[in-house]
DNA sequence: TTTATTGTTTAGACAAATCTAAAAATTTAT
DNA sequence: ATAAATTTTTAGATTTGTCTAAACAATAAA
């Protein structure tokens, strides 16, 4: 059993072990809002539990029990984004801090009962897929813009964003539903992504990518 | 904002000063399976915020501000226990140690959009009333079993004591939420009742007796 | 009304998670 | 390749909540 900080370490690791691997001290101090002093004290502690390797000076890397047990906080965190936004009418940006509190809720039964009830959903309300409770995720047909490289392309299939303001923001840059659409770039400083729509080419910000689904083709 | 085991110390407080008040640091110790000594140490802290009043070798209780908090704690408790069972199929006596996790969740909004999904109910699983949020109970009309005479009849409508032992020594014995209930007798020599439950003579122990709740009709 | 018993508090220590400041390793630039 | 800049680690201190052992207060018994 992890403590509540333990997991929170683990959880940052898996996501910013998708963007780089090894990760660094320095990229977990500044996710977690602490010191990199803490977070090697931490590592130690996650290395001695074999949770995570570790090998001073080049960053860690999830073990097998590590990565399971971040897929599981995960999943709950997911599914419980689901359960605020279906059930309690929260919106999907006000959901992240909630959910943030309640996926370390300690019961296998609660999250099992609560996927059923919610009808086992495959995404959260940003898009993002739910794992399985083995911590397989479901491959899906659909992968949001900001997940894409440059020459990548695809067309635009659904959005994680519904408000008025967003779709219009859309419409406005001429991407709407059933558009094809090619990655030329993705700036390093910003995130944000220069693409090719008909022929027009368009920069959206890395917020605005985070919210529109593509499928690869 | 105080920490999740500040919280649970002045819940601990809010419940034993039902019992008596002033509260001793011994029962706190008790309850929360710690060393008296530590209690001591946390109930200065407590009392430095303001949130108790405390006087040595007397006990401690709840100024306004903490009992506030503590029902405020109570109420999540509870909807959350109604959450369990009526949206999970969570039986009652399965409930106690997630809500007990649950309950420190921090979002006022969460809770209100609970309460509001749950369809604001009155009392939680085991029959124990529900606070509104601005810390108010509305007057339930129970009395203890314990309290009864010979020919009084009622329905059971909750229990004052929630450890799963206690609940399923009442499922056994068919004493379950809602169950119609006649008294025969109350013996003399050791307070056990004689009642009568769907035609069934059943006899229960005067500390039994004293935790379920009827309401008389 | 002393003595014994029980309950409570103090003193000092410990583990978890954090911090600052300084040292060490690594990377980048000259 | 050596110096400069950056990143990471160590060392020592701090805070929160806990503990044990000893001292102190209150209550009950002789």
């Amino acid at each position: 059993m992890q403590s509540y900080t333990e997991e929170n370490y683990l959880k940052i690791i898996y996501h910013l072990s998708e963007i780089s691997n090894p990760v660094l001290t320095n990229a977990i101090a500044e996710r977690i809002q602490t010191k990199a002093a803490s977070v090697t004290d931490m590592i130690k502690k996650l290395s001695e539990k074999e949770l995570v390797n570790y090998v001073k000076y080049q960053g860690v890397t999830l073990t097998e029990k590590g990565k399971l047990t971040a897929i599981n906080i995960v999943r709950k965190h997911r599914l419980w984004e689901v359960f605020l936004v279906d059930k309690l009418n929260f919106k999907w940006d006000e959901v992240h801090d909630v959910a943030e509190e309640l996926e370390h809720i300690q019961s296998n039964l609660l999250v099992e009962r609560l996927d059923e009830f919610l009808d086992f959903p495959r995404v959260d309300p940003h898009g993002d897929p739910i794992p399985d409770k083995y911590g397989n995720f479901a491959e899906l047909a659909f992968v949001k813009l900001s997940k894409l490289n440059s020459g990548d392309k695809g067309t635009i299939t659904g959005v994680s964003e519904h408000s008025s303001a967003f779709l219009k923001h859309l419409e406005k840059l001429g991407l709407t539903l059933g558009k094809r659409i090619e990655i030329i770039e993705v700036l390093e400083f910003d995130g944000s992504v220069e693409l090719l729509a008909e022929q027009q080419k368009t920069n959206i910000s890395r917020e605005v990518a985070k919210h529109i689904l593509i499928t690869k083709n």
